[in-house]
DNA sequence: ATGAAAGCGCTAACAA
DNA sequence: TTGTTAGCGCTTTCAT
């Protein structure tokens, strides 16, 4: 391995091989069939170029064809099981193309998400995938201007192609599991099953709120408003509005539909404290997959959304070229208690 | 907001402002203070820009400068909770020094590394930080014959700094607290506790065992090697070898430490099946945090390794201009049964 | 205080 | 089959 100091260019390799940059450059990014460079010349320079270890400057190259090769993910944060599986899956798929992924977390925070969109943008990303931001419209209108083709992943965009989690479906077959399963209470407020957080502004849980309360009407004959609790998604906030809820109504309520593992945990951090027989005359469900949460003491059915499958269904699109506003659903799953699921990447750590 | 088709060059703000280039170009970095641009240029340039929706095109920037701005981390996986946040660290961090960063994932396949740091040398990334690779040596001379900066995070090279979690002190913590709360068993074969998950090949994991090793002889005055049971990561072989171990002793062990979330899911998969009074004569320990495992029917306690300050020592280092092979240890956190940890971001979700 | 011009490394007409 | 050349959009001397 040649220590060269300097990075060697397309010019250096050309001298080292007694032809012309531009043939150089041909055989070095694979166009010289089309270019009919000889056999003979082609294997030399790349045996040159092998020996000195010769790299492709990539910002030169995107560059001068107005692209670069990279493909962006717009995610609201990293550390979260369902993006994070989400980021496994795109990253497998851009490489299977060909691209170099790029993936950032704007924090669900508008302007951060502007400010990405913007930066990818003055990387030339070829393609931007983008999933959970605030203001989708606002990054459209973005993307339109600079003409960089882009796709709504979980969440749908009026003005490019989407692929959402179909999230009526899911919450429907949550609602109708727990009312399956609910047990008979006597007090009318502890009998009728409640959802608890998320926000109605955000689009996938207003899906979800609404399949909970037609399903629940449908099957029950009523519903009140009460039984739905938007607190948002962070732990402290549904740890306290459940405990509010258990002294409104005198106790846990027969069916609980927890709208996040997020939410979820925070429940868990309250339930913890009551004795393990509070758990006997209710039945729990939470929107999202989590294989501990599959294992507390109380059984828990879950909904895992397929982000694997949301991905997959995007760069479908994208490799079709598609810039329409379609919307394509994939439907996630029920997941029982005490069931460890194996996605695609499972066996790694 | 102007539909302007073409993307427009510091050329055509020139003409609108009618200055040169290179003025314009001065005024749109920064740099015009020094260079001594006049305040009413400056503010007309600055104003023909924001009203046409001028962006800078960063590719032919970092050509031309010979960098990019692009900071990259390379980790494992995307879907664990710990590179997870480390990523959500590392994207804060690097933000909040104008860097763009770009996270990769490698699978701990190492071809895969190879071409990806490869990859991200050809665009030029100014800094590299990697976590949780196989072959670090072969990755500091690619880096090294291009000249990359370069720093290891949650593991030791050689040719570059270093930012480690203290495995062996996390490790030595986790065994005291076994040791003191394993309850007395008459069985010898149970009455020992016992390590199971991780590969020793593994940096990590070889120390952590070292200190289970260690400190389980400093305490009981002796240890056996059967007490290690090195079955990787994937919760589907920890589930085996738990259950073999189970078979072997007659029962569960008064202790076990599971090295990793992953075997730990695997094995409360195996411990499902088994009635509630089994876990009263064991005490347990992994290593790894997670919200839900900390809320599970028996006891469980937890190392967290602070990927937040790993993360924020690696960019001092960087930051210093550092490039020798320093070592840097950042402690990890004991946390009991029942406890909620709170992270710099978890509020979002 | 500002402009002209060269060139970063590569690609793609166009020539030969 | 191969070489010459003109840029891609920006930065940066060097002039003025």
């Amino acid at each position: 391995m040649p220590d060269t100091r300097q990075k060697l260019t397309i010019y250096d390799i050309a001298q080292l091989s007694g032809s012309s940059p531009s043939t150089v450059s041909a055989v070095l990014n694979g166009t010289w069939k089309k270019r009919r460079v000889g056999e003979a010349t082609a294997r030399k320079i790349q045996k040159i170029a092998a020996e000195h270890g010769y790299t492709t400057n990539l910002q030169a190259r995107g560059l001068r064809r107005a692209q670069s090769g990279l493909v962006g993910l717009i995610l609201p944060v990293h550390d979260n099981r369902f993006f994070a599986s989400m980021s496994q899956s795109f990253e497998a798929q851009a490489r299977e193309r060909g691209w170099c992924p790029v993936i950032v977390s704007t924090l669900r925070n508008p302007a951060e998400e502007i400010r990405t969109v913007e930066t990818l943008i003055s990387y030339a990303v070829d393609y931007l995938f983008i999933a959970g931001v605030t203001d989708p419209a606002a990054l459209s209108e973005i993307c339109r201007a600079a003409q960089v083709p882009h796709i709504y992943v979980d969440l749908p965009g009026k003005d490019a192609p989407s692929v959402v989690s179909n999230n009526y479906l899911g919450a429907e077959l949550l609602t109708r599991k727990l009312l399956e399963l609910m047990p008979q209470v006597d007090d009318p407020a502890r009998a009728k099953p409640y959802l608890i957080g998320g926000l109605e502004t955000d689009f996938a849980s207003a899906h979800r709120i609404s399949a909970f309360r037609s399903t629940v009407l449908e099957l029950r004959g009523s519903f009140d408003e009460d039984q739905i609790i938007t607190c948002g998604y962070a732990p402290g906030s549904a740890a306290r509005e459940v405990s509010a809820l258990c002294d409104r109504i005198g106790g846990l309520p027969a069916g609980l539909f927890v709208n996040s593992i997020r939410a979820f945990e925070g429940i868990v951090s309250e339930f913890v404290h009551l004795p393990s027989e509070s758990f006997e005359k209710s039945v729990f469900g939470c929107y999202d997959y989590d294989p501990f949460a599959a294992f507390l003491e109380f059984p828990v059915h879950m909904v895992r959304q397929n982000s694997n499958q949301l991905i997959a269904a995007a760069f479908e699109l994208a490799d079709s070229g598609v810039t329409d506003p379609v919307l394509i659903q994939v439907d996630p799953e029920l997941i029982p208690p005490r069931t460890v699921y194996n996605g695609p990447f499972s066996q790694l750590g």
